[in-house]
DNA sequence: TGTAAGTGTGTACGCTCGTACAGACTTTTC
DNA sequence: GAAAAGTCTGTACGAGCGTACACACTTACA
């Protein structure tokens, strides 16, 4: 019986003078997180309305059965996949962040986190979209998407006031947006120029003074 | 047999001298409408993912063939309620914007924009979430969508200069999608100040003056 | 009234879906 | 070597899906 929390530790001993070995890691490894990365890429392929069990096991060249029995059904999936995305971009996001050593460099970061594409590439927003559709669906995917949001403002943070991170926060969160639908490619200038208005603006933005 | 471009048009007519009357509209005047508004209601209860001719067929009160009596499969249908939610949400974004008369009016109606939920409610960002999710896997919604976002930008260019238009319209696709996920409900004070900011930047920003 | 055209629908079909599960397979222990 | 424990999978099933279509119904006109 597997136990979703699945840990990946392999250990070996000595029993008695004699070397034994415990199965070297249930079977397939890297299994779990392949077909969390098949699943991924069938979401952004189709959409959520389009993913099945089957598309995702044929692409992560796993048995159907497989799927059952790592995950609890097609929501736990799609919950874990999307978990998996908000990691790597929370993360992505903060380094781009914590890179910046100066007010100009974290002015700079904020543009590089809009107008990627280091950050959110075509594939990526996407995926964002779904993520944020089915949110509104699944209270697990609705927690997840909480919580990186509120990684995102806090990545600001170690540069910005609150009230900037917060304006900042939904500048990097729309204009992507934009961004993926338009057919012009974004003004890396005018880009700039309004996160340093923002910025600027940070000693008459009330929720600083509270 | 049903032709998709169905104008609802009802003629009267004399032909030596006997008066006839078409039938008076097909049978249920506002019948495609209503199952437009009923994909609307249940696309927002379940996502698109788990909406389905039945369900919509249910809830419109309307037998299962008439959906595919006035529309050419699942994706046409979608694609027809999606457009018509860009109508009502694009109408009252263009009347927001345009009852204002002056610069601290045009401001204060971006404020309103953002903090809603005059125009757009749980329901709404709900919806617009799924369309965005949709678009991506659909060549007509995309077209919607964009025709969509052009049009909020021109209601925006009433008031603002267009570097200045593309600035706020960010801000505003992103600022509301933060408040469907944050628990805090959204500083008004806040977003007038940050709007407030990026309009006095007006003269600075680079797109204007080219 | 009879006929033709057009509008609308109940039913049924083929298909794919998620999921269950018997049992094959692998490793460990005795 | 045999048994036990645990890991994994191929197959099958019931449910629900989109869609087609024969046919009922309504109206227009002869």
């Amino acid at each position: 019986m597997y136990a979703c929390t699945h840990s990946g530790v392999v250990d070996s001993w000595h029993i008695g003078g004699v070397s034994g070995t415990r199965r070297e890691i249930p079977n397939d490894p890297g299994r779990k997180e392949r077909i969390l990365d098949a699943a991924l890429e069938v979401i952004a392929e189709g959409g959520v309305h389009k993913t099945t069990h089957r598309k995702i096991a044929a692409r992560a060249q796993v048995p159907l059965g497989s799927l059952t029995y790592y995950f609890d059904g097609i929501d736990d999936l799609l919950a874990q996949a999307f978990a998996r995305l908000a990691d790597t971009m929370s993360l992505l996001y903060r380094q781009t962040v914590q890179a910046a050593e100066s007010m100009a460099e974290a002015e700079e970061a904020v543009v590089e986190l809009i107008c990627g594409p280091a950050y959110a590439t075509d594939r990526e927003m996407t995926l964002i979209f779904e993520m944020y559709a089915y949110a509104n669906h699944n209270e697990a995917v609705s927690a997840t998407t909480r919580a990186w949001l509120e990684r995102s403002r806090d990545s600001l943070a170690l540069h910005f006031t609150p009230g900037v991170s917060r304006a900042l926060d939904a500048l990097i969160e729309g204009w992507p947006m934009h961004r993926a639908f338009d057919d012009a490619p974004l003004d890396r200038r005018l880009v700039a120029e309004t996160v340093h208005a923002i910025v600027s603006a940070a000693p008459r933005l009330s929720i600083d003074t509270v």
